[in-house]
DNA sequence: CTCTATCGTCGAAGCGCTTCGACGACCCCC
DNA sequence: GGGGGTCGTCGAAGCGCTTCGACGATAGAG
């Protein structure tokens, strides 16, 4: 592996002046820096990074924290990975990949050994144990998703708040006034995983502000869960015309359900999910949906730590607006009759 | 953030010497230990990274290349690069991830800029252009896949050969002798992705050892897809009595057109699908099925890369053997009458 | 009781890079 | 035509760690 002394030696300069020809810190001539990145590209160098990383105080790696739960969500958790991944490549950094079962202690090894310069964390909960530790860090941190406390810390994420006053609206719209909350695992909430509390608050609200006879009710995974999801509704809500859901492990089987009851989606009964693009579609009708857009958020988690790397100021919430899109599973009640 | 100097003045001894406390490369008194260990457990030191990379040219992080199409497998490379994650903490290494779309620059970028001791590369095709930059690199690289050469390179994964004879010894077993195969998208077949064609050659030679009656055909994703590969087989095998499915993605809508034409599973017809456990069981009937072990192809891949960084010697490729559950979804022909 | 190993520790030399201060050379302005 | 800038480059000092050689001290061998 050449060094920069090879390079410098080979394009009859000094070191330093190598290293400002790649840093672009100070002003080079146009022939200098020409022969020095000739040099570069004859020998095939790259600078050592641990050296850099040493004289310079940065690393150019981010942490990404990702959870390891297998339960729910992969496929979600992977498209923010390789968004984040993309992203932070288009700033020349890299990403340290962690998983959360390291807990505090894994945040602060990378941190405290200078292996990273910032950190991204996902799947963060209310009270997540994490945060005090995280704060503690001279590392700049982003979170995707909203703890209990987010003070000191700044948080990215899709506002579920206004996505589900946005699924409510276009249900009204459309003309239902009865329509139920299918939510996330009774287990999601026991967690204090905050997208599904604000989706929970966003779609109360919106629906005393629209006037119409809601309910919610969270549902177990499986085919079990659901039925007994549909029948709790079905006894609460008799006359139900629309159904949101909240809830990709449960859509599946609903529709199942729902069909093997013989209700048909849009013409008896209307749902709208709130889910990535290609679940929408991948569903035997298109649904229409919410989106969650992972890409996104991923990016955005990226282009905020950047910005705290360079000193920027930034908000310490970031939410994202939602994006409704309709396709094939809502009708009016009217035509339902 | 403490140095190694300031814990060396704590312990009333030579920065060295705190040194090969931690490295345990020299004997050091038992006090002495104790001592060093009290100051860093106090001082809360954590070695830096960069300047340990530096001065002992190792940088104790894997690269693990994951490919970043979405089309395919997600929650599988999400499973793999958890289970790589958790294993190389055991060997007290950290991760950095890589999208396959940096090809090969992206390897040589951290290859030659001594970011990672050792690389872990996913997703690799029968003529994958990255094979020859690998075999360059100072650094041990093991694939998860099986190139066209492989000589030079470290390979692991599922013996997919020996898979395929197992689902057709499972079937020839419970009587089935008129049996197709469902494979790969066309797209897959043609990437020259080889764990496809490793399937593939698998059945054929065992289709014919135990001379039954076979036929193999791809299958387009969607719906329209999985429909116009079974009018496909019907026509070319008449009379079939068992499927093996090796194409997670064709598995869902496979069973809900078997059920739409009113073939039962497995009183009509038999169902051995190749996928993650976890997969096999989230279908409407659990099915028998060869699983395919993400996390220990992982752990294995891993093992490996630490044998390799260790001077020891491995056997080039390690193929795991297949391991077949069975479940619901297989029955005898006789009874199918 | 000396002679050689081994043990336990230290000092110093780097690892490869960045960055600061210094210093000619040159240009522009009055 | 001298004074003040900016431009372009260099040398040297570190960044925090590992590792090699050295060296007293202790122990075992003869």
């Amino acid at each position: 592996m050449p060094t920069i002394n090879d390079v410098a030696r080979a394009a009859g300069v000094s070191p330093s002046t190598v290293s400002y020809v790649l840093s672009g810190r100070r002003p080079i001539s146009a022939q200098t820096r020409a022969r020095v990145q000739a040099a570069i590209a004859e020998l095939g160098f790259h600078p050592h990074a641990g050296a850099r990383a040493l004289a310079s105080s940065k690393t150019n790696v981010l942490a990404l924290v990702v959870p390891l739960r297998v339960d729910v969500n992969v496929p979600v958790i992977m498209q923010f990975a390789t968004a984040v991944v993309t992203a932070a490549r288009t700033h020349n950094h890299d990403v340290l990949l962690l998983t959360k079962d390291e807990g505090t202690s894994g945040l602060e090894r990378v941190a405290h050994s200078t292996m990273v310069d910032a950190l991204i964390v996902m799947d963060v909960e209310k009270d997540d144990v994490r945060i005090p530790a995280l704060r503690r860090l001279k590392q700049p941190t982003v979170l995707i998703g909203l703890p209990g406390d987010p003070s000191g810390i700044v948080c990215v994420d899709l506002d579920f708040a206004a996505a589900a006053a946005e699924t409510l609206r276009h249900l009204a719209w459309h003309g239902h006034r009865k329509i139920a909350l299918v939510g996330p695992s009774p287990a999601v909430y026991r967690r204090g995983t905050s997208y599904a509390e604000r989706f929970l608050a966003g779609f109360t609200e919106a629906s005393a502000e629209l006037g119409l006879e809601t309910m919610t009710h969270p549902c177990e995974p499986g085919q079990e869960g659901v039925k007994s999801c549909l029948a709790d509704i079905d006894a609460e809500l008799p006359g139900v015309t629309a159904l949101v859901v909240h809830n990709e492990e449960a859509l599946r089987p609903l529709l199942d359900q729902l069909r093997a009851t013989g209700r048909r989606v849009p013409e008896d009964i209307s749902v709208v999910a709130v889910c990535p693009r290609d679940v929408a579609l991948g569903m035997p009708i298109p649904l229409t949906s919410v989106d969650i857009p992972s890409h996104d958020v991923g990016g955005l988690a990226v282009e905020t730590v950047m910005k705290l790397l360079d000193g920027r100021h930034t908000e310490s919430i970031r939410l994202l607006p939602p994006t409704l899109v309709e396709r094939d599973s809502c009708g009016s009640p009217a035509r339902q009759a």
